[in-house]
RNA sequence: GGCGGCAUCGCCAAGUGGACUAAGGCCACGGUUUGCAAAACCGUUAUCCUGGGUUCGAAUCCCAGUGCCGCCUCCA
């Protein structure tokens, strides 16, 4: 067994192999803090952070860096228009540097509710400016990039592998570019290291060309480089990141390093809402804030999880509630075989039983060792807990031992590498303290005297009158339970 | 116009040359269980967009067609 990648750059299936043994060099394109983050961020990263989980329980020791812009995208393309964040720091009537905190802390906020597993660091393109100057410094030097009029440009002529990442051949570029002719380049698809500031600009800092602004491609290369060394093991990032924001990372950062700059170019397909693509300027994004309203966290990340990263996935509330069912069913399995760990004693153990645990976890490896088939993985959960509700339902002893290592098997599965089961669910001891938990016990008492008495009309009466307020009864063999309807 | 991707059961979605008479989830139906339910379990439901071709063998490879989508402008 083996774990393999699909690499963007040759276009195969590869077995992974890190430059340094047992250890891993992750770079992720962050986001842009100028909005709440969206459910595209959220496929995005829920993706990346399933591989991050996934290589460091194969034991690899990984340092995950992920980027937040706070800087320099502009509205129109790469060399013209207006600074978003500022553009929005004035609708919002904010100090730019007060909006891109605000939109930072909600990221997080997001992503930690998605549980996905911070970054190791998460540099900011602004704290970074010196170290961006430093590269274009440097690719001036060595005759890859030129000043123009207070600018920096890469000069893309002179990088021969050009469009190897996208498959782009220089000529077609220059044919068929839809961008304005630039006069300050000297080819079309040169693309800008360093921009001068106009006077109006708020964002700008002092460099050997005048005072200005990073280009856009610049931090990601300066930032990878100053923590994860030239050549990195897994560059991600989306779909539409391959052109032309990757391959001018590779144009900066190989042209400097003279070294390959990517190992493992992994790239996430896209988000579509109703089978329509969803974009930011489309203006037809879904935040995370309101998604979550509607459907709990893990459902969002389950439902990512369900389909390959590589494939686009569609949004639709048909989709999520079908989502949220799966889940549950997954979640009511383990809660059942957690709650009968409570009262569980030594005893014996069902025949074949750690074989069978051995065999699913050996293809849920499987499936994570080809290209991260999160689909396949969560599969083979459901054949476990399938095994697993039927020992319960079963008169079998199980022992203590038994359970807790069936419990450790999801646990390291479902929670340690999906991040879809958690470690304790959230305890109803908190409601069952309140006073809807004290009636609650109350009625089920009374109800079940009555079932003693078989007063059938009235304990259905007592179940459907709860219904009626979003209040489902459960009648199991070793009590009854209570659960409030989402 | 250039580049790339996708098309699998009612819906979602794995599988990319032979254990596929195709995983798993949702929905539906039948059964077991239950006082009745719920939950759980068992069972039922596809030959893989169309047409050619390669092969002993194709959902999986090739060609053509149809449809959908993405990138080529910021976006995860």
């Amino acid at each position: 067994m083996a774990l393999k990648f699909y690499n963007s750059l040759t276009k195969k299936k590869e077995i992974f192999t890190p430059l340094h043994e047992s250890r891993v060099n992750m770079y992720v394109c962050g986001p842009t803090v100028y909005d709440h983050p969206h459910i595209g961020h959220a496929k995005s990263y829920v993706s990346f952070d399933v591989i991050v989980r996934y290589l460091r329980y194969l034991s690899y020791k990984v340092r995950y860096v992920q980027n937040i812009t706070d800087v320099g995208h502009l509205t129109d393309n790469a060399d013209t228009g207006e600074d978003k964040i500022v553009k929005r720091a004035q609708r919002e009537c904010v100090e730019p540097a007060e909006l891109v905190e605000i939109y930072t802390r909600s990221y997080f906020e997001d992503m930690d509710a998605l549980n996905n597993i911070r970054p190791d660091i998460s540099p900011r393109a602004t704290a970074h400016i010196p170290e961006q100057i430093e590269l274009v410094e440097k690719l001036i030097e060595k005759g890859f990039a030129y000043v123009s009029k207070g600018s920096v440009y890469f000069d893309v002529q002179k990088f021969k592998e050009y469009g190897k990442l996208s498959g782009r051949k220089q000529e077609e570029l220059d044919a068929g570019a839809r961008i304005e002719i630039n006069p300050e380049k000297r080819y079309p698809s040169d693309f800008a290291l360093w921009k001068k500031a106009e006077p109006d600009h708020i964002m700008r800092w002092k460099s050997p060309w005048g005072e200005g602004f990073p280009g856009w491609h610049l931090e990601c290369s300066a930032m990878s480089m100053k923590y994860l060394g030239q050549t990195l093991d897994i560059h991600g990032g989306g779909l539409e990141n391959v052109f032309p924001h990757h391959e001018c990372e590779i144009a900066q950062s190989e042209a400097a390093n003279e070294l390959p700059f990517v190992r493992y170019w992994i790239h996430n397909n896209m988000v579509t809402v109703n089978g329509q693509k969803m974009g930011k300027s489309l203006g037809n994004f879904i935040t995370l804030k309101d998604a979550f309203k509607k459907y709990h966290p893990l459902t969002i990340r389950f439902f990512i999880l369900t389909t390959h990263y590589r494939s686009p996935l569609d949004f639709s509330n048909e989709a999520l509630d079908a989502a949220d069912k799966g889940i549950e069913r997954l979640h009511n399995t383990v809660k059942s075989m957690r709650e009968r760990l409570h009262y569980a004693k030594d005893g014996s153990t069902p025949p074949n039983i750690y074989e069978k645990l051995a065999q699913y976890r050996k293809v849920f490896l499987e499936a994570m060792d080809e290209d991260i088939n999160t689909s396949g993985a969560i599969a083979v959960l459901f054949d476990l807990s399938k095994e697993v509700n039927t020992l319960l339902s079963s008169d079998q002893e199980i022992s203590r031992k038994c359970l807790e290592d069936i419990d450790a098997l999801y646990q390291q599965l479902g929670g340690d590498i999906l991040g879809i089961i958690p470690k304790t669910f959230e305890s109803k001891q908190k409601s069952e303290m309140d006073v809807l938990g004290n009636v609650m016990e109350v009625l089920i008492d009374t109800r079940n005297e009555l079932r003693k008495a078989k007063q059938w009309q009235l304990s259905d009466f007592i179940r459907n009158k709860l219904l009626t307020i979003g209040i489902t009864l459960d009648d199991r063999p070793d009590g009854t339970t209570w659960k409030k309807i989402k």
